[in-house]
Order: structure tokens, then C-alpha cells, then sequence
DNA sequence: TGATATATTAGATTTAGTCCAATTCCATGA
DNA sequence: TCATGGAATTGGACTAAATCTAATATATCA
């Protein structure tokens, strides 16, 4: 895991909302700090816990709400790993994640699939928005 | 989507299961006549709707079980494209995928990642267990 | 200040998937 | 042929992630 911050230097969190189109609420402001002070994979539930254990008083429902909107304005990632976690990753630029379906615990790697590629093979009428690798590792014997 | 056999000629689902070391069960082998007799993505409850159409009588529990099973042993490939949906790939062999987040299609696609790159990396004391890429893609305009 | 739009909330609801304890199936050996 | 026991199947209860709903709170702006 990268633990370099996941906002560009001098930028602060109110800055990195509103540049998105997003309009700073309280709430908002505080799970960002929690999200993006660096790279790090967090499920829904455990932004949910950190929230409140630093005194944020938030509802899950907005944190629902917030990550779905921090994803769409492409602040956050969401990787699928398995049927009962979806993880949201702060580090929105290209690269693959490896998954210990032993342990859960979710890294990351360098790495990008050639865009013309991808390009090349892309369905009728659709366009590209986004390309997920998760590398499947198990603990050895 | 690819419409050939996933078995190869000749040989019967009866036998699909026996070499992967599944007793064949009469609701294992249905099921999987309905899963093997050509490349296609399904979700267990398309599985298990397509069987009740059938006249197989099998409960949802033994769908779930059943293509757990078969995920197990390597006959089916799980594709998890969002928090709602997994999809069961009876094509098993290296892979990509497209997945349409307007209509919610699956396609696949030629390609895969290379191997050195990957070996290289994976974290310390796990061995690989399979590689997922997921192209999302949209409609255009 | 009042009016309006947006955000937040608790709790109900939905739904994929698992769990459980009872029943059924089936290969084996007497 | 029948009895035995381990494995498979079952319906229904259960779990947990995520969404929905309708009421309330908050912020903006005329």
C-alpha cells in the first residue's frame, strides 16, 4: 500500500471537493479527510467506523451517498473483489491490485493493459470508462 | 459472446464432471448441461431460473452449492463486475472482459496479462490464483 | 427574511448469498 | 436383497451490503 498522500501537495480537501463540482458539506469534508489523506482501501463499513470513531456525525446512508458521488465524479475507484465487498481505492490512476482471497487484504501494483488494445476491441457504440485488474493470490502452502 | 462448445468434442458432461473429480449427481449434471453446452455468462439466479423453465427441480441452495463447486474445481470462472451481480463464465481458459454499465452486458475479449510481470510482483509467501480484467465500458453519446 | 433547492437522516426494504437441520439419495458390503 | 452410513439436496431462516423513502435540516439567494 502507497502511504503517500492521495491529494497533490498544497491542495487541501475543500479544494480537491470543489474542483471536482462538489459541494463541500460538513460531512463531506470529513470523510474526505479520512479518504484521501492517502492512498489506502477502504470498504463503506470501515469509512463508516473510522467516521465515527473520530466523532464525525454522519449517517451510513451518507456514506453511501457520498462515496457513490465521489465515484462518479471520479475522486474514488471501486474495485469488485467478491460477492460481499466492494473496496474504494483513493488512488484513482492506472494500476492493478493484487486480492488474498485468504486474508482479504488488498495491495496494490504497477501496471496498465495497452490502451490500443483495448481500443481496438471495444463493443459497437459503447466508449471506454475504466479498466480493473485484480490479481487472485492465495497464502502460499 | 462465443457460442461454441465449452466442452471439448466428444466428450460428456458426465465425463466433464468425473475428471474434475465431481460426483455426478443428477441435479450436477443438469446444471450443468445448462452451464457447459456453450460459452456463456450467467448469475446463479439465471441458473437457477433457466433450470425451473427446464422442469429440473433444484432449490437455490444447490445452485449456489453447485456452482461454488464448480468454481472450486476449475470448471466455471467467477466475474464480479459490481456489488449486485456475479457472473458464472463457463470459458475458463485466459480472458478479458467488457462490461457495459448501461445495459449490464458481458463480452469477452482476446488478451491477457503477462505472466513475468505478475510473477514478479506478487506479494511475499502467496502464489497466484487467476487474473480478472474488467473493461468497463459505456454507451457512447 | 422567506423561498427554494440540496443534503442528511433513521429506519424500512431489498436482495445475493449462506447457514442449518431434516430428509433423500446412493454406493457398498453383508 | 436389504441395511448402513456418508454425501447431496432441500426449504426456509438468516445475514449483511446497499438502496430507498419520506421527514428534517441546512445552505443559497432574491
Amino acid at each position: 500500500m502507497d502511504s503517500r498522500s492521495a491529494l497533490p501537495a498544497g491542495k487541501d480537501v475543500r479544494n480537491h471537493l470543489s474542483e471536482a463540482g462538489i459541494y463541500p458539506t460538513s460531512q463531506r469534508q470529513a470523510l474526505a479527510g479520512i479518504l484521501f489523506n492517502r492512498h489506502q482501501h477502504l470498504t463503506a463499513d470501515q469509512v463508516y467506523e473510522r467516521a465515527r470513531r473520530e466523532g464525525i456525525k454522519v449517517s451510513r446512508a451518507t456514506v453511501y451517498n457520498t462515496l457513490n458521488l465521489f465515484v462518479d465524479k471520479g475522486l474514488l475507484r471501486e474495485i469488485f473483489v467478491n460477492a460481499s465487498h466492494t473496496f474504494y481505492d483513493s488512488n484513482v490512476h492506472p494500476h492493478f491490485h493484487f486480492y488474498n482471497i485468504d486474508d482479504g487484504q488488498l495491495t496494490d501494483m504497477e501496471g496498465r493493459v495497452a490502451d490500443d488494445l483495448i481500443m481496438q476491441n471495444l463493443p459497437q457504440g459503447t466508449v471506454l470508462d475504466g479498466v480493473d485488474v485484480v490479481v487472485r493470490v492465495r497464502n502460499h502452502s
